[in-house]
This record gives structure tokens, sequence and C-alpha cells, in this order.
DNA sequence: TCTCTTGTCAACCGTTCGGTTGCAAACAAC
DNA sequence: GTTGTTTGCAACCGAACGGTTGACAAGAGA
């Protein structure tokens, strides 16, 4: 089975899947509550469960004979780490980057001429 | 084609993108540089680069033949915002539910003995 | 020129994915 | 009991995915 990063990732990549999670995210729902609005039918979305429930984002309790989703949000945390984390390396090198396009700027300026003036 | 938001799931969901990811994080490099850690063709690197310029994460420029790869982090922004939305949403929702136990817990104490006690 | 490097494209292969249908289990309600 | 509702499971189908091989284009350099 696949790290859960990338269970997250490809749960999350499919739009039926993301609007579950978003209703979720206001009240919990039985399966077929969760179906109706979609014009499948309710074996695919037991499936889409199975998927969201398989990369934590979803857990299920029992009620008879019904099966309630709820929403886990602290796998959250999971992606926005690693994302935060890539971010910030990226937004690092940026401004380093930044700074040495000034400091090379700023030593043209002392040493030769400014391209594209008069020359 | 899906739009932006499944597409950059999609390619996070991959473990060997997401190092690809983390390692433009840190520089820009090009194809091979980017697929001598791996042990598959190039080949199929390159479609891995396919994917993850597909979803706007990763741009390239051209050096003679070569094709520099940079990582382009403001599409991170993209998911930070949904999951954001959604994690805020449950966290609200949650902090409700709290509130109506505590109140129906208050009312419990006020009008009749708590259970698991002498009764 | 001829050669080497870098990278893409096309075709193929096996697996996974999202969907279907059909059937059965579990349980409520009559 | 029987009936109806909710859900899960297995099998199947077509499309997409991740990988391969092979051929080829574009440049650098002898």
């Amino acid at each position: 089975m696949a790290d859960q990063l990338s269970q997250v990732f490809a749960a999350l990549a499919d739009p039926t899947r993301r609007d579950i999670v978003a209703r979720l995210a206001v009240a919990d729902a039985t399966v077929g509550e969760l179906a109706a609005p979609y014009d499948v039918t309710v074996q695919a979305v037991s499936k889409h469960l199975k998927v969201l429930e398989g990369s934590g984002l979803v857990s299920r309790s029992r009620d008879a004979q019904r099966r309630p989703c709820h929403l886990e949000a602290e796998v959250f945390d999971l992606m926005t780490k690693w994302i935060e984390r890539y971010r910030q390396e990226a937004e690092e090198r940026f401004r380093r980057l930044d700074a040495l396009l000034a400091g090379i700027e700023a030593q043209d300026m002392t040493t030769e001429p400014q391209r594209g003036e008069a020359s």
C-alpha cells in the first residue's frame, strides 16, 4: 500500500471526493445521503468513501444498517506540513537569488556602464 | 482536461513527483539531473515532468538542447486555500458541537443526578 | 563532417481507476 | 414471518497511469 501522503493527495485529486469532503465538513452523513446529489450509483459513492477512509480523511461509525461518515480534519495537517516545507524552501531560495542579483547589479554599476544605455 | 486543483493533487499523489518537487525547491535542474537518482528511464521522468508542468507546478525554459525545470511555488496556494477552507469549517463545527455538549451536560447537572454515581 | 549528449515522441504492456450490474447481508417495520 | 432500505462485495468494462523500448530531433564539440 502507498504511503498516507500519497493516498491523501490521490483521494483529493477527484472532484466528487473533494465535494464529499466539503459536505462532510458541514455535517456527518450516510452513504445514501452523500450519493443523492450525484447521478452515479450508490455503489460508486461507496467506493469513493472507501478511498477517503483508506486515506484517513473519513471515518465511519455504525447506526443499525446505516454507516454515518465523519470527516477527520487532522489529516489535512499532513498535507499542509509537506506543502509549507517546500514552499518555504522555494521562497527562501528566491530571496537568496534576489539578493544575489541585487549584488551583481550593484557591482555592475561600479565596474562598467549599464547595458542598454548610451554606450 | 480536469480542473487545475485536481491536476495539482494528482501530480503530488506520486512519490517520485513529490521528490522531484522537493529537489526543485532547492535548485532548478535538467531532466537528466532529475532522473539520475531514480532507477527508471529518462523517458519516465520526462513524463512525470509533463504531468507537473500540466498542473502548473513546474515551468521549463530552454538552454541549447537542455530543458531546465523550475518550481512554480505559487500553485501551492491553490491547495492550501482549499484545505484551509474546509479545515476551518470542520473546526468551527467541532466547536459548536463542543458547546452543545457542554450545554447539555450543564443542564443534566441541574435537572438530574449524574449517571454512574450513587443513584 | 561525424559523434555524443539531451530530450521528446510513439507504440506497447500491465495495473489501477471510476464506473456499471447483480447479488447478498443486516436490519427496521409491517 | 415478509417486505423494504441501506450498504458491501465481486465481476466486469473502458480509460488513464506508470513504466518500458525504439526511433528521432536539436545542439555541442571533435
